[in-house]
This record gives structure tokens, sequence and C-alpha cells, in this order.
DNA sequence: CCAATGATTGCCT
DNA sequence: GGCAATCATTGGC
């Protein structure tokens, strides 16, 4: 049963294209923390709040596809305007659902990590191919976008299209609640592999980093 | 043209 | 903890 089904999603606004334009990458990031990510594919809402996030901070990032403005066809869509989704293939099986921030021709994006499903889980489990809710339903990059439907097809899409966008509903966390830590999976970025740019909410259970179960 | 590999996940021992 | 899956992208020749 889906007890979380009676959310009005008229009360969520619609984050405006400003709030992706801003110059600072990190700072949008731990922005975007407690915000609801919300897709409607095929006439299906699914909906959760973010609870982890990673900044890329384009050229100057070795850990950045565009790192040292690196581009190539896959990443061009890193230098648009930010606002949009930039979703790619990694291993050859997994999509990784990312936004892209700045103005054009700088190319910054955040990678979202994990969700709280909020709406549609039904529909989650299904794409996932799960039959029972537990944690890892949105639990890191590959499983978030499994589960809200994203594709790389859907790459340079707006972020303010009614397929796909992000909410505020009000809700914050705390300030000590929000914790920075460094990236998962980036050992190749050598010194940069340091950087505090991965936000998570501390002890939230869908989190990457950890097997839970139920 | 072609070999190497990844912003990962899940299954196996 | 170890490692296989699986393929588009990338860069070198």
């Amino acid at each position: 049963m889906d007890v979380l089904q009676s959310i009005d999603t008229n009360e969520w606004k619609r984050l405006p294209k400003e709030f992706y334009l801003r110059p600072n990458v990190v700072k949008i990031t731990t922005d975007l923390i407690g915000k609801i990510l919300v897709t409607k594919f095929d006439d299906k809402i699914t909906a959760g709040r973010i609870v982890e996030a990673e900044a890329y901070n384009g050229p100057f990032d070795k850990a950045s596809h565009s790192y040292n403005n690196r581009r190539t066809k896959r990443t061009e869509v890193m230098y648009a305007e930010g606002g949009v989704a930039y979703v790619y293939l990694c291993y050859g099986i997994h999509q990784m659902f990312n936004i892209v921030t700045n103005v054009a021709d700088v190319p910054n994006a955040i990678l979202i990590r994990a969700l709280e499903p909020m709406i549609g889980i039904q529909t989650m489990l299904e794409r996932s191919n799960k039959t029972n809710h537990a944690y890892d339903l949105t639990k890191g990059p590959g499983n978030v976008a499994k589960a809200l439907g994203f594709h790389t097809s859907q790459t340079g899409i707006s972020l303010l299209d009614d397929t796909m966008f992000i909410a505020d509903d009000g809700w914050k966390y705390g300030a000590y609640e929000v914790i920075a830590t460094t990236r998962i999976g980036v050992d190749y970025a050598a010194e940069d592999a340091l950087l505090p740019y991965r936000f998570l909410v501390k002890g939230n259970p869908y989190v990457s980093g950890k097997k839970l179960k139920t």
C-alpha cells in the first residue's frame, strides 16, 4: 500500500531556471538535498526526495567528464545552459541521471545518487523488476535512474519540462543532518578524488554505501 | 580500425 | 570480500 498517495503535488513549487544557472555547482548540490525529483513518463508519476548527490565542477575537476573543457559528443550537453538532463550509460548497464548547471559553455553537472521514494512506488518496483519495497529501490545512481525511468535518450531534455522536473515542497533538512564526504568511484581523479563534493542526509537509509535490507 | 574502460550493481564464495 | 556483466565512449594507431 502506498501510504503517501495522498500527497498534494500542487503544493510543490517547480524549481525555476535561475536555480540551475547559478555559478557554484557545489552550492547548488547542497540546495538540492531535500528537494523532490519528479518524472512523468508513460502517464506514470514517480517522485522521491533527494538524499544524496555529487557535484562535478567541470573544467577544474579531474573526476568530471568535462575536465579541462573536454568536449565530445557525449559531454556536449554539459555545455548547454543549466537546467537540462545529462543521462549517460555507465559500465554498459546503468543509466546515470545528472543535472547540468551554470550558464552556457561552463560544463558543470550534479549526479543524483539516492532518493527517498514518495510517489509511484509501484511503478518504481515494476521498472526495477522488484517485488518488495526495500531501501535499495532508490539507493545508488543506477537504481535511482532505473526506478524513475531515466534513459540516455533523455539527455538534453529541460528540467522545466512537464515530464521531468525538480520541486520544492518546503521541506528542509537541518544543517547538521546534511554532511559532505568524498565522492564515490572517482579514484582515477588523483587529488580531486579528495574533494568533499558528495552530500548526503546522515543516517538516511536510502543513502548509498551501506547494505541494508527491508 | 580496435583495444581499454567506466561518476555501478548484484550475485557468488 | 571478490568479481562478472555488458556496451557506448574514448583515444591511440
